[in-house]
DNA sequence: CGTTAGTTTGACGGCACTCAAAAGTTGTGG
DNA sequence: CCACAACTTTTGAGTGCCGTCAAACTAACG
């Protein structure tokens, strides 16, 4: 587990580049997996070039053929049902998979967006399975990255109020960006409001009221997309689904 | 159902009891498996005796170390929040497997609570992930299982309206008890109104309303447990999002 | 500077929750 | 078999949250 990246020879810096430097390694594929498996793994993993905002990574119903790894920017999964009506499934950041729904039965059952422009790692699916039955760790790591965002997933689900279900938002995204942006509970959201109140199955006009009202109640600080979190044991409250009074200090 | 011995010490045609005769076999590990895969497999799963009512399978938080298949019966799988109040997270019908959620961090995440006495097979979680890795068919299938659970548990968010999601629910579980008992629209819900309202997240007298309501319309016939769907499309309207007006017929 | 898309604010209405109580069902013991 | 208790389900009345409709406002971009 240790930091063997950092300091070893840099004779093959080409192969470095494809896991090993990369500031993502440990999220993706970390502790059990030995150097002799990290260097199977740079044999099949490609990076993407950069992404530009708009573009789709892949569309529901298309062949399932390999898991992705976001490095930067932000990806968005949604499809949209019969009636034209779009639903947003979820957001993908630095350090996160996505494809992983696909593998029954091997098609796409969302859309990805690119909502900034990033890179991401491409893992061929077939070549990953097949490793993975040679290396123990490997496979134990990608049924629990599986495993993990299955459980994940369903927050959006939790709480039971609107209020509620953005105080657990934000905390959720703070978390997840504070992995590789250090942040102080100070970040940009990567997606618009639109995007959120989809997620958590609000209306804009919802989503953009109570926004305010956390603000006006001191708990956040809001410009544009970016966040700024400054009263967490309030904040925390109003996620496990307390009420929200008044400002407390005028 | 199968009438199956129920001791795991027999010989070798006993063995052949535990999946290759089991009717739930198909379903649980069906296809690319070979005949040779099959015969490993009945050494390492093990079956439960009846399991009465009331009785919890595990419990969270619980170390994870086995993957179980129902066999009969039906299990619910829930957690309570810090504030005590529960909140069930799915069913799990004849011939579903329940645990996946659990490969990671090792620990499971719900309460598993027998809601009608049957039987399971267990399989125990280090064995079969030794086992897949000699036979790909296995790990495919591993992987498939996961993922389609993954997918298919999120149903309850969908829909927007309680009506709409009471009508998918109840396709949804006609559809998995038809694989085992043939059922044309008509079944016995082995679940309370107030376990089914807490997994739609509806309160137990909205839940009852809107049954009655779907009642009045025409749409389904119920007595107490007993369900039929009387008018499939527009109960499929329904759960597509339509509005529901007055019986059509007087 | 004009256009456009995204966001905010306001007014209003309906759906679903809460509180409350009746009706029905199941289980137990006399 | 009946009585009684405990629980589940149903029904009713009132309220509040959140969605819809509509319009003003604010960046962002050419």
């Amino acid at each position: 587990m240790g930091a063997h990246a950092e300091s070893s020879t840099a004779s093959v810096p080409a192969l470095r580049h494809a896991c090993g430097l990369c500031s993502l390694q440990e999220w993706c594929w970390p502790a059990e997996l030995e150097e002799s498996d990290l260097d199977r793994l740079h044999a099949i993993v490609r990076r993407s070039g950069l992404l530009p905002a708009g573009r789709h990574l892949f569309r529901a119903n298309d062949r399932f053929t390999a898991i992705y790894a976001v490095r930067s920017g932000c990806i968005k999964t949604y499809n949209t049902d019969p009636g034209g009506h779009e639903q947003v499934h979820g957001f993908h950041l630095p350090g996160e998979l996505l494809g992983f729904d696909a593998v029954y039965p091997e098609r796409h059952h969302f859309n990805a967006l690119i909502l900034k422009a990033g890179s991401v790692c491409i893992v061929p699916y077939r070549d990953i399975a097949e490793l993975s039955r040679q290396f123990p760790g490997l496979q134990n790591r990608i049924l629990a990255l599986m495993s993990h965002d299955f459980s994940r997933q369903q927050m959006c689900a939790e709480g039971s109020g609107a209020t509620q279900r953005i105080a657990i938002f934000l905390f959720d995204v703070e978390e997840r960006l504070r992995r590789h942006y250090y942040s102080d509970y100070e970040f940009d959201l990567p997606m618009s409001r639109e995007d959120i109140a989809n997620y958590l199955r609000l209306s804009p006009e919802t989503m953009s009221r109570l926004i305010s009202k956390l603000q006006q109640s001191g708990v956040i600080r809001v410009n544009r997309r970016h966040i700024r979190l400054l009263d967490i044991a309030r904040l925390s409250l109003v996620a496990q689904g307390a009420h929200l009074d008044r400002k407390p200090v005028q």
